[in-house]
DNA sequence: GTTAGCACTCTAACGAGAGGAGTGCTAACT
DNA sequence: AGTTAGCACTCCTCTCGTTAGAGTGCTAAC
């Protein structure tokens, strides 16, 4: 499609606006670059990568910058598969397997890793299965009538919620009642759970009310997103207007983050990346997503992802990404099998 | 300390420029506030208070700013106590008691209405009990020797942990450890389990020490805080250099929020205020804290908060602020007696 | 004690001009 | 044909001076 030496150009421009964050004129590449040919051909290339649409020029009298296309074109064919150096890989390993046990500490230390070494905003989402089955449950009484409620569900997620009996109750009864539902429920969905509306007494009623309540708001429920990093990001010099930064932190509320999941859908690719204007919201224009999902063997999945300017060192995130991504799936199936 | 129409002066001129977020001038005042006396008075008396060091200049030419000990005065003694409106009042409670049972959103929702009705950047720190004592104990078998161990703390905090046997074990025999470790730690602290190390089994030690461990890094553990309207907070017109964005992003994070908790223990009063400077760290200097704890009376307790410049509506956010922590103690007697 | 009048100060906004970076085009070179 | 030097051109950015306006402090009169 680009000859070599139009994509050569392409690339080393691309590495130095993303080093620079300036417009790139042909003077620099060739000086920089050590090409060996002049300026003057490179003006050349440049207007005929500027025609194809794959960089553009802010103003007549400054250097070009790539477009989202030029972009895309790099992240396609240009760009390598970078390995992440040993040495962090091993941190990084060394980390999971501390918090291995608190799982609920898994988003978040992704979280943190991803924004410290991208230097970007990093976006877990926490692993959700995608059915919403009952394990057990377990009632632990409070005081008075007040009973928590506890629900363990398919994947390791556990819920609570606070219920109240309408007449006092036995310890023993509590714990039987809890056994007893456990047995009738277990492995169902919550609509299940409502077909097989066996005679209950009132107290099992209110628990099992209860407990369907909790598995459908949990059904609605997307997987829990956890963000780090958000400082670093907005420091980035792209955002030194404040319009900018509000319309990029509209643009990660409104995105409805959970979204992007779905984007990640091509089964093939390891990573996907989304760049800028192919966002389907235009706010997000001025960003780019690098994104990465996890586990999926057991039924429980989510996904890692970067975000950043478009202008953002793309080898580094996906590897980060990919490696990330992985590491958590490996995780992930050690606990669930 | 100040004479009454000095106060008056200062408290308009407060008024206003929270309004107007632009220095204010002798003109503006006596207009828009219809004061019986002239710019030349007023100038007078401005003078007399920029020596006192309640409002500043911040050029020669341009009208005047309270600084923070002119918010001081204002808060202390020129402010009335603004009652939040009913119907307002009544929206929030309606809310409240929608998600009463879900309290794991309690903190989530505190911080959604706290932020939007405030229009300021929301901190709630959810309820944490001063000593962490078990309550109860749940072994749910996963898969193999992996097993979940649900702990229950006093204060309806549930914890979950995957732990591993070193060889297999029959359903019953599990059911029946969990109920006899509970029977034997229930009510205990970490260091109170450690020192009654009764002879365990292997698979039990197991356990029990997974178990010491949550609970220590439980006791470890600040309270979970839940941020909510950073965006809005970030668009008011103190933070339109990106350098000022950074720096308040980095209070935020450098905060260490809990620090805002032991600040809000002046029992006497319900709410806290902290103004610009009077914060420890430097570089909170543009912000004030409005901060009420809640809960206390059954071992557990929270704060809630509002962040925002230093010029913001102070008595809407001190009866923001005491209103929902008022709610929020209620819901916590409610369920915690 | 209060106020009108006035000179003074400082900022924000605007425009002109200089400097500079980078381009596209043309003509010459290999 | 592809490459390159030279050059005119464009447009941005920075600086400087000017102006208009807002608000002050001071003084003298009420």
């Amino acid at each position: 499609m680009l000859t070599d030496r139009r994509a050569r150009i392409l690339g080393f421009l691309v590495d130095e606006y993303v080093d620079s964050v300036q417009p790139v004129g042909s003077h620099t590449l060739t000086t920089k670059y050590g090409l060996q040919f002049s300026p003057a051909t490179v003006r050349n290339e440049m207007a005929r990568l500027e025609e194809g649409g794959y960089i553009a020029q802010p103003h007549t009298s400054a250097g070009r910058i790539p477009s989202d296309k030029g972009y895309r074109y790099y992240v396609e064919t240009l760009m390598g598969d970078e390995e992440l150096p040993l040495t962090l890989q091993q941190t990084i390993r060394h980390q999971f397997h501390q918090t291995a046990q608190h799982l609920e500490e898994w988003g978040r230390l992704a979280a943190n890793i991803l924004a410290h070494e991208s230097g970007n905003l990093a976006i877990v989402m926490t692993p959700h299965s995608r059915e919403t089955r009952l394990r057990s449950l377990e009632l632990v009484p409070m005081h008075g009538l007040v009973v928590m409620l506890i629900t363990v569900l398919r994947g390791a997620r556990v819920r609570q919620q606070m219920i109240q009996w309408e007449s006092p109750m036995a310890l023993e009864d509590v714990a039987t009642m809890a056994q007893k539902l456990t047995l009738l429920y277990s492995g169902l969905t919550a609509t299940e759970i409502r077909s097989r509306s066996t005679t209950l007494s009132p107290a099992e009623r209110i628990v099992a009310t209860a407990l369907m309540d909790q598995m459908i708001h949990e059904e609605k429920a997307h997987n829990l997103t956890v963000l780090d990093g958000l400082r670093q990001f907005l420091q980035q010099p792209e955002f030194d207007r404040t319009e900018q930064v509000t319309e990029v932190l509209t643009a990660i509320e409104d995105y409805n983050l959970p979204n992007i999941f779905p984007m990640a859908n091509t089964p093939d690719k390891p990573v996907t990346i989304i760049i800028g204007s192919e966002h389907p919201e235009g706010s997000m224009r001025r960003c780019s997503v690098v994104v990465a999902r996890y586990g999926g063997r057991v039924g429980v999945e989510g996904a890692v992802a970067i975000l950043g300017p478009t202008r953002m060192n793309y080898p580094r995130s996906v590897s980060m990404v990919k490696y990330t991504a992985s590491l958590m799936g490996e995780l992930l199936d050690s606990y669930f099998v």
